[in-house]
DNA sequence: ATTTCGTTTGCTACCGGGTGCAAACAGGTG
DNA sequence: CACCTGTTTGCACCCGGTAGCAAACGAAAT
């Protein structure tokens, strides 16, 4: 494999200076027709294009986004990978997938990609707490960082998130609209802030409706099979006449793994003796073997906001949009 | 936000020269004991990190990897981008996901990507066309590729592959065995080689059994609708006596949205009426709402090996590993 | 012919490290 | 005390660009 060509070369080729080739790649630059033509003639004859690492070395600006995942589990990751990437790109900006389940944990991550002088890093997880990143002494050498599709909770780090309260009382009026009395609700991870908060909205948009009782279910973790274990445990130990009618899910993968137990495994039907609700509105949500009443959230408005916030157009702070409900036929 | 330190700084501070503290970053570098000691405590009051750009490019190596992706609608890419960057980062790599569906066409990506002066290029999609990458100058200074999950057909580029010969062989005598003699294939690429082969793979079994008709259908793109579309236009095309009895389908996103239209808007039973198989195992094919028999392909093994000839351990070489018939009650 | 002004081009210094060589500095021998 | 050997350290130069200044150039104005 033969070395790339330089800005030297092409220069020499050209019978200029390095600087005219350069200039002849940089849009608006002051260079003769002539010159330029020479130049790109050289360039092309030698195959070169400018080496990008140079020129983030010397800019300070690599133009690149570290973007920490920490949930494979949630299909739901994959569209708005999608997004986040066309929309990165579309600013001339690309994603350093990072994966911080395993072998990397958050602060080696954060330490790792601030070596690798990213622009900005986007927390793109579920389970990550926030307390580790927290201890970091941020606003130093740090590049900005933000939250995505989750609460942020770190001083100074904005998140951009699909609003919890208003789609938790939108469930919850739909839920008391529809008749139900006796809700439940199951969370994947009951030690992080982030889930406690969705809880607590829960809880409360209930009592303002005189329901004081809520059932809580525990998944290990944001898995479908998760989902059907907490269903399950909760189903075996509880009497018939006290189980809940209805279970909110925190998000679809839990509840389809929930509702695959309930239906299979118990034989109840959804929703007559049981109904469920998700939240993320993935796809296979709207599918006739689910048809999984749930929330969505406004993706591409939210990765529309956080790739703004991060090419410098709109200013960094928490935002919160609406989302939408959608009312299937497990409710 | 402060700049960062760096080596000259740490040096100053620590009364060495630059020099000593890039040795002191260096493992097995030749250093005293005493000097790395005073380097490491002004680095850590200084918080120096050093700056992996400016090393990558006096190494001339970045240690990053672009992942190319075209087909976000198949949630199978996720474990397979889980895995992918587990994979990576244990080896130092880091990966840059590319999406080239949209702004980025494949060339532009590439050279995109070249600029960056990544260590190696993986080619992860499904329906990008080998044709427009053949045309390009590849061995020059072109970064090394490899295609995943997919056939390569690119001169001098391997690929990591799912065993596809043995794979519908598989299939086919276990759908012969089950007594179905009215075959379909549903393609997502009619056009495409690698949806070719594999369509030629079916044909073929199925003749060498005595079964000549096969039955094709086209879906659009490799997604749920598509597939629906397809079964749907060929349902209401076919008379009951001369439809297929069983549908093979490329993959499992095409399989499971053929299934819900099979049974939500034909009422058809599954497999009683028709039999339908995919490809891939998606989490979501084990469910009992679909219960789909299904190809598993070797993910940890696959990328094991690509991993292993990126990193260098490994012959670059098309490789082609079994994967696992997985036999469900939709056959 | 001289001055003037705008365009074009070359140059120095720099971004933050890495490489290989040579000098400086041990410590142990004869 | 000179000599040898192995370790430690400093240095010049390089990686491939960018920034900003100053010199060179050419055409119009005096």
């Amino acid at each position: 494999m033969r070395k790339r060509a330089t800005a030297k070369e092409v220069a020499d080729a050209a019978g200029v200076s390095k600087w005219t080739v350069i200039r002849a790649f940089t849009p608006g630059a002051s260079i003769a027709e002539e010159s330029k033509r020479k130049v790109l003639e050289a360039a092309a004859a030698l195959n070169y294009s400018p080496n990008l690492l140079a020129r983030s070395l010397a800019t300070n600006a690599t133009h690149q986004v570290a973007v920490f995942v920490d949930d494979f589990a949630n299909p739901q990751k994959l569209p708005f990978l999608e997004t986040l990437t066309e929309r990165l790109q579309a600013e001339g900006l690309v994603a350093v997938l990072i994966n911080i389940n395993t072998h990397f944990d958050h602060v080696h991550a954060l330490l790792h990609a601030d070596q690798r002088q990213v622009d900005a890093v986007i927390l793109f997880g579920t389970a990550f707490r926030s307390e580790t990143l927290s201890d970091l002494q941020l606003g130093r050498g740090t590049p900005p960082m933000f939250v995505l599709a989750r609460d942020s909770q770190i001083e100074g780090v904005p998140a951009v998130v699909c609003d919890a309260e208003l789609a938790l009382r939108e469930i919850v009026d739909h839920l008391h609209e529809r008749g139900y009395r006796r809700p439940g609700f199951m969370t994947g991870a009951p030690a992080l802030s982030t889930a406690l908060r969705r809880r607590h909205h829960f809880t409360d948009f209930w009592q303002q409706k005189g329901v004081d009782e809520i059932a809580v279910l525990s998944a290990e973790k944001y898995s479908a099979e998760a989902g059907a274990e907490a269903v399950r445990s909760y189903l075996e130990q509880t009497a018939p006449t006290g189980r809940v009618d209805v279970l909110m899910c925190e998000n679809d993968i839990l509840a389809l793994g929930a509702m695959d137990e309930i239906r299979s495994r118990f034989g109840l039907r959804i929703p007559e003796d049981i109904a469920v609700v998700g939240f993320d509105n993935y796809e296979f949500c709207g599918s006739p073997a689910y048809s999984l009443t749930t929330y969505e959230q406004p993706r591409q408005e939210m990765i529309q906001v956080i790739v703004g916030m991060i090419a410098g157009r709109l200013e960094p702070e928490t935002v919160t949009l609406p989302g939408t409900l959608v009312v299937r036929n497990s409710t």
